[in-house]
DNA sequence: CTATAATGACTGACCGGTCAGTTTCCCAAG
DNA sequence: CTTGGGAAACTGACCGGTCAGTCATTATAG
């Protein structure tokens, strides 16, 4: 099965990339990825057990891709400041610049429990963990260094992820890069004025 | 059409939310709803027009109340800081609680363009805007009054926003309230240890 | 010539939407 | 109060289209 040609399964991989960020999941049909890769529908039957496997080895093979430049980006001799622009602007404007991709890698719809999903859940999830605990790990260093306030490390990464999300929407909706940075440097600098204290929060 | 009962078409909205964010859209069958709102798929026509009218009507519903919900505590007299905050808590122990509603309400699958995905668009980005344009507001209220940095007020609502779904998206994934203490609290004061200056970042 | 890869017509399950038939409700006439 | 009849609400079996997955057949490579 793998040695056919792992050319061809990617073929179909990037071609499955294609419909199912533009049309979505369940709107994709197997026989839409087929002709996009230029073969047979029982082709990719050849290479995928089922409709859910070519999903999840789409996520797997674009999660890698990510890891990867995060990898690449942690190992840098800089800040981890710097770290965590860098890996913004990086994966901005890397494999994640299709507008789809969110939609392709949202967590939300894992929520549901139907057997597809759970499939789903067991492949991924720890690839998505790995990304959090590497931009957690960053986050740590940065405490430690006294550059961050001492925060959960794990929040500030699920607070990264979903800047680096919202920033994707806004230039999904307007193609305007002064939102972007605006948006980083909130996560940054938080939104409260200078003059106030920064411990006041956890009173109330 | 309106006559014939609204408890009934509010029974099935209910009924609709409840298989929806358990299974998501494309898994929920008409059938399910009716079955689950006790009365016969027939019936489900009698009230909507086709399965997205179902799922327009329900975001719509949602979105109502969270905008209620909004502009309530909007018109309360008390800081802008305190309005964000008692925003983002009201809203987590009330209608978006449930841990589908994320799925549901998420604009990620808004992206892809085939014709139930425009319908929606068409019926539900108002709303949203709306949701935004009032954070947007009581930003700008903040920054005024000199209690929020001069930043741009949509893009802080969008980080809101997401700020809101990183909680939700945890609290699902660990049910513990420590979590979302501090995802708001990073919104607020974002992650820079007090001493770095909050203009750094807009250079480089 | 054999083995491996590729094909695409076919099938069976599934489900959105319909509609002829049934029940329920209301009210006017007896 | 009973009755009857008509309208409105409701029902669920059915239909037609769709599509995931199969497999007998054909093409290709070695």
């Amino acid at each position: 099965m793998k040695s056919k040609s792992a050319d061809k399964r990617l073929a179909i991989l990037k071609a499955a990339f294609a419909v199912v960020t533009e049309k979505g999941y369940f709107e994709t049909k197997v026989d839409d990825v087929a002709h996009r890769a230029g073969v047979a529908k029982g082709t990719v039957y050849l290479y995928f057990k089922d409709k859910p496997a070519i999903y999840i080895g789409l996520v797997d093979w674009l999660l890698k891709q990510a890891l990867t430049i995060t990898a690449e980006v942690m190992a840098r001799p800089v800040s981890p400041q710097q770290k965590l622009e860098e890996l913004f602007s990086t994966w901005a404007s890397g494999v994640m610049s299709n507008p789809g991709v969110m939609a392709l890698l949202s967590m939300e719809n894992i929520h549901q429990d139907n057997s597809v999903m759970k499939r789903f859940k067991k492949h991924v999830l720890p690839h998505i963990m790995e990304m959090q605990d590497a931009i957690a790990g960053i986050v740590k260093q940065g405490i430690e260094q006294g550059e961050f306030r001492p925060v959960e490390p794990r929040s500030a990464a699920a607070m990264y992820l979903s800047a680096f999300r919202a920033e994707l929407l806004s230039i999904n909706r307007h193609p305007s890069a002064r939102r972007a940075e605006s948006i980083k440097e909130l996560f940054f600098c938080g939104i409260l004025a200078d003059g106030r204290s920064r411990t006041k929060l956890g009173d109330k």
